[in-house]
This record gives C-alpha cells, sequence and structure tokens, in this order.
DNA sequence: CTTAAAAAATGAACTCATTCAATCTTTTTT
DNA sequence: AAAAAAGATTGAATGAGTTCATTTTTTAAG
C-alpha cells in the first residue's frame, strides 16, 4: 500500500483550502465562484463537493484554522494569569477579540456563523462547535485557576460561571460582526463593563 | 384618497405572509419554493420581491410574530415575579423556552437565525434584532424589578446582569436549536445550573 | 501481467433564488 | 372625462450553487 490515493486525496484537499481562503480574502465570499475556487485549486466544480459539502462549509474550514490559533495562544494566559479575576478574565477575552480580524472581515465571520448554525450536522460544522466548547473551556479553567490561586471565592461553581461569561462574549462578539460601524474597542468596552458585577461577586474578599 | 391601493398592498401582504409560514410548517424551509409562496398567496414570484427582500426575510418575520408573542407574555412575569431571584430568572426563561417551539421548528430558527447574522442590514434582520433587543431589556427589567423589591443587593449593575443572563440563555437556545436531540427539559436544567452561581451571588443575604 | 473492483474526478445538466424591462392599474392633474 | 404621472405587478431570463451518470485512476486479486 503505497498510500498514493491518500496523498493525492490530501494535497487536493490543502489546494482547495488554500485557493478558498485566498480568494476569499482577496475579492469577499459572496464573489468568490466554486468555479473559480475549483479552477485555482486545479480541479474540477464536481471534486470540490468530493471534498466540501457546500461553499459555506469551506468558509467554516478556514474559520476553524483560525480558532485554533486564538486557543493556542490564549493557553499561555491560562497557565499564568494576572492577579486580579476581573482582569484575567479581560485579557484572555481581549486577546481572543484582537485575533479574530487578523485573517478574517466580518462578513466572512457572518457566513461562517450563519453556515455553522444552519447545517450543524456537516463535519466542518461539527468542528467549529467543538472549537467553540474548547474555547467555553479555557474560559472555565481560567476561572478554575483563579479559584486555586485564591482569587475567586471557593465554592464558586467555576464550570457555570465560565461557561456563563463565555456565552456572553460569544454573544457580544456575534452582535459586533454584525454591526460593520461597530469598532474593536467598542466590543472590548462592552463585554468589561458585563463582566465587572461577576468578576467583582466572584472574587475573594482579601483580593478584591 | 380611497386607499384602494393600500388596501390591496396589506391583503397582498398578509396572504404571502400566510402562504409562507403554512408551506414552512408544511414542507420546510429549505423546500418550499418561492414558486409555490407565490401561488399560494395568488401573486407573481416578482409581486414576492417587491414585499421581501429575500426568502430569508419572509421566515424572520414568520419568526417576528412569535417573539412578540413572547414578549407579551413575559411582561406579566415581570410585573409580579416570585419572591427569589432564581425563580424569577427561571420562570420567565422558562416561559421563554417553553413558547419557543410553538410555531418554529428547530430548523426554522436556525434559517432564522442565520439570517439575521447573514445580512444584518435587511429590514427584517434588523426587526430580529430589535425583537432580541426587547427581550434583552425585559429580563433587565426584572432584574431590576428585584432589586427594588429588596431580592437583589442594592448597588449591583442590573443592565449589565440581565444582559448577562440573556446572552447565555440565547447561546444556550441557540445550541438547542442546533441539536435535533436536546429536549426542552435538558435546555431548562443546563440553564439553571448556569444561571444559579450569579442569581446567588446578586440577592440579598436576609433573601438568600 | 491481466482483470476485476473500488474509489475518485469530471463537467454538463439541473434547480431555484433573484432581477428587470415591459405592462397594467391606480391616482392625480388639467 | 381624458391624459399624464406614479405606483405595482408580472414572468421570462439570468446566474450561481449543486447534482449525478459517466469516465478515469488507483488498488487488490487471480
Amino acid at each position: 500500500m503505497t498510500g498514493l490515493r491518500a496523498k493525492q486525496k490530501a494535497d487536493r484537499n490543502r489546494r482547495i483550502l488554500e485557493a478558498a481562503a485566498s480568494l476569499f480574502r482577496e475579492v469577499g465570499y459572496d464573489s468568490a465562484r466554486i468555479e473559480d475556487i475549483a479552477e485555482r485549486a486545479e480541479v474540477s466544480v464536481g471534486t470540490f463537493y468530493n471534498y466540501y459539502e457546500n461553499k459555506g462549509d469551506i468558509l467554516v474550514a478556514t474559520v476553524s484554522m483560525e480558532v485554533e490559533e486564538v486557543l493556542e495562544s490564549g493557553k499561555a494566559i491560562v497557565e499564568n494569569p494576572p492577579p486580579t479575576t476581573l482582569e484575567a478574565l479581560q485579557v484572555l477575552i481581549d486577546q481572543y477579540f484582537d485575533h479574530s480580524l487578523v485573517y478574517l472581515s466580518k462578513e466572512m465571520w457572518r457566513t461562517a456563523m450563519a453556515t455553522s448554525i444552519q447545517q450543524p450536522e456537516s463535519p466542518f460544522s461539527r468542528r467549529y462547535t467543538e472549537l467553540d466548547g474548547r474555547l467555553c473551556d479555557q474560559v472555565s479553567m481560567l476561572v478554575q485557576k483563579l479559584q486555586l490561586r485564591g482569587a475567586v471565592m471557593p465554592g464558586i461553581d467555576a464550570v457555570a460561571v465560565g461557561q456563563m461569561v463565555f456565552n456572553n462574549l460569544n454573544m457580544m462578539f456575534l452582535e459586533f460582526v454584525k454591526d460593520e460601524a461597530m469598532t474593536l474597542e467598542t466590543l472590548k468596552e462592552r463585554v468589561a463593563r458585563q463582566n465587572r458585577p461577576l468578576a467583582v461577586l466572584i472574587s475573594s474578599p482579601k483580593i478584591q
């Protein structure tokens, strides 16, 4: 078994993904036609559909790569967070937000989110959802870390708090990408305001 | 000015909306073609597009009717909520969830949400966003009411807390509609667990 | 080495959402 | 009441995403 078939498959998959990602960046999601993506990847339109269920799918795949990077960069913060609860949460969240528009436009985010909602059973949507779950876990882990350090009161359900913080920032991010006029700064400020009450309440009195 | 034109317009609008809503319920969103909706409403395809910008738009319009009802039924709870914070939040939220699948299937919710994300500038997406905002306000108002009553500690930012609770339940609802297997009961339990830490922390000690 | 079976690629054909120039209807003006 | 203007309707044409029967390539068996 030489694996020639597997090698060709992986190569085609990479070419299609790269072709799509570059075209999306150049002309935007809507203007990039499957025919164009297929041509740049040097495959036929039919082959494109052998690798991705539909157009939205390949965008979700692109976004997934981006989220992987964000997860990686968040790891460092969770391992060695700032002392106070509010600060620690904010540093992690700002990191997420700052990363979000490096490779992707708001339009691309909108389409990716919409696709992953509309076709939750497609493989790449599952992957996107799974990555979302890992981001959520990362926030929960930060809260747990702070609890171990004594910055967060014992007895608090760190996982529940982490999920709530994550769900909140996720919705705020959604509002952000829906509004072309909103700046990253505005987003950060709003999330900071919303986190403050919870962060203060769960913090140990002596640290506060 | 007889208003004949205005009357015909309102009538056509109603016919299109009813035709679409019934077709969506019968065959699902994707299988309902614009041509079929137009035929049932006894207008041409072109006329459909004079009333709605695109297919997603009319689904969002259907959802809007549903959310208006939910808002209305929530009003009573906000005006006279149960005594404890946790209970009050849960009763309002459960009310929202119980209402959610009366007229709409999970598939319809997914498509509506996806549309409102993907085309945030279209009139009906704006409407959806506005309704979301009103739901969020309703939760905030509940927290404020509880604060006035003394159930929630003074000094807490009721609006920020309300927004966080709403964003959390909204994300949980999104997860719910993405997962055909998840039941309403599971959804309610999960949200209840997530709300507990916050609800306990913001409650006045004597009430708790 | 030949042959059979399995896997993958292909692109013309198909489906539907969307558009728009022509037509018809209602309202306003003279 | 007739003519002009404004407002709406219409459905054939358009175009992009998606499908699928056929062909080609790769692997396994004899």
